[in-house]
DNA sequence: TTCTCGTTAGTCAAACTTGACTACCCGACC
DNA sequence: GGTCGGGTAGTCAAGTTTGACTAACGAGAA
């Protein structure tokens, strides 16, 4: 599954109430266009698949005073805050080297409470574990490693890559209980959103490193 | 852009002709399947689409005597060698930290020559490390890190993998320098695909690790 | 004999993504 | 006073992916 409707929820959430463009300026300030699938396409679907399902609620609202069409703002039902904390939670926790997935959890973590955040990551870190153990027990053939020849290259590359991200975690993990950061129930939370009057430093359409999709 | 185009190239390459079937049992076979898009659906779309792109030239079976549907075999064209070998060449040398893309190439690079494929890699790690010191310059803000708040986590992970990956690539390349595995050009090629008589060790329908998508 | 199961080979609708496009309004420039 | 660029808000067709489904045949069980 795609970051996508994690990202619009979160996005949602804060706000309160959002139309799709103040949605798709969040997703391009937290830098979501370069690393996710999000577009306008996939952003307008995303919400009015979710509204279709009930997970928000849509208004007709008039044009806005600044030009172009008319627009539909979104609010969250209970069912689409329960779908959020459950995707938040389960990007957390499962292991599936989706860069996509990764960030946006990790850019809501702090809606979850701190002791929570602690213990989910260190459920992922149990499962990038348990993950890499089953991947060297299967495919290392009984002929020994040298049959695979080239292509166990490919499990060494994963086998690598879980390491640091085991290690990476287990860092975030020490920063979080050493107080970093500040959770949900922890007074002024971080301001991840834009307000209505505030101008986006990162849309400008120039390019960005990491543009390289 | 997905691994699907280049995985389906290179199963029909190494085959000289293939039916849909066959393609489905190799990528299987590659484990592909936990790694990518490749299910069926995707598999056959691949196939349809590219040879109505001249990339493959089909030609229309009567049913195999195991039963099932007529089937349709597909053959590389000239085209078709040529955009194989330039999205080999791509996936090599591009950081788009997507796995299934690099999976696919690290599992395909042996049909270029030893030479073309270290030079290849040296390619990526330096651009690898251009994504890195463009990330670091450009998304550090002027009032100090602090202001990212956990948003800078995102980033810190980015780059940690980045140079896990660089690392791991320097390694690859030393074996490869070193003379490791059979390229091409280099006489009897790995078997990288499945005989017509050959069972699939992996067709089992059974789980396997790496089967948490 | 008939039934069911597994293998072979592929199709299809629904969902999602991509990239380009529309239409409106405002302010600045010439 | 016209028009040109840029911001606002969103649509759309084409392409891709998902997951479930079909249909034919052979082998073995009941």
């Amino acid at each position: 599954m795609s970051a996508i409707r994690l990202l619009v929820l979160g996005s949602v959430r804060q706000h309160g109430r959002a139309h799709g463009y103040q949605v798709r300026n969040d997703l391009e300030y937290w830098g979501a266009h370069e690393w996710s699938t999000a577009k306008p396409g996939s952003i307008y679907h995303a919400l009015k698949q979710m509204a279709k399902q009930g997970l928000l609620h849509a208004h007709e609202i008039a044009p806005s005073t600044a030009g172009g069409p008319p627009r539909t703002e979104y609010e969250m039902t209970e069912q689409g805050t329960e779908e959020y904390f459950r995707l938040v939670r389960e990007s957390l926790t499962a292991y599936d080297q989706k860069m996509d997935v990764k960030s946006a959890a990790l850019g809501l973590i702090v809606d979850l409470p701190r002791a929570e955040a602690v213990s989910l990551l260190k459920e992922r870190v149990r499962r990038i574990e348990e993950w890499r153990s089953a991947v060297t027990d299967h495919y290392v053939p009984e002929e020994g490693p040298e049959q695979l020849g080239h292509i166990g290259e490919i499990m060494n590359l994963w086998v690598h890559t879980a390491d640091a991200e085991a290690e990476w975690t287990q860092g975030l993990i020490a920063r979080i209980e050493g107080g970093a950061y500040t959770f949900s129930g922890e007074g002024e939370p971080f301001v991840g959103v834009l307000a209505d009057d505030q101008e986006n430093p990162y849309a400008t359409g120039e390019r960005h490193p990491g543009d390289d999709r």
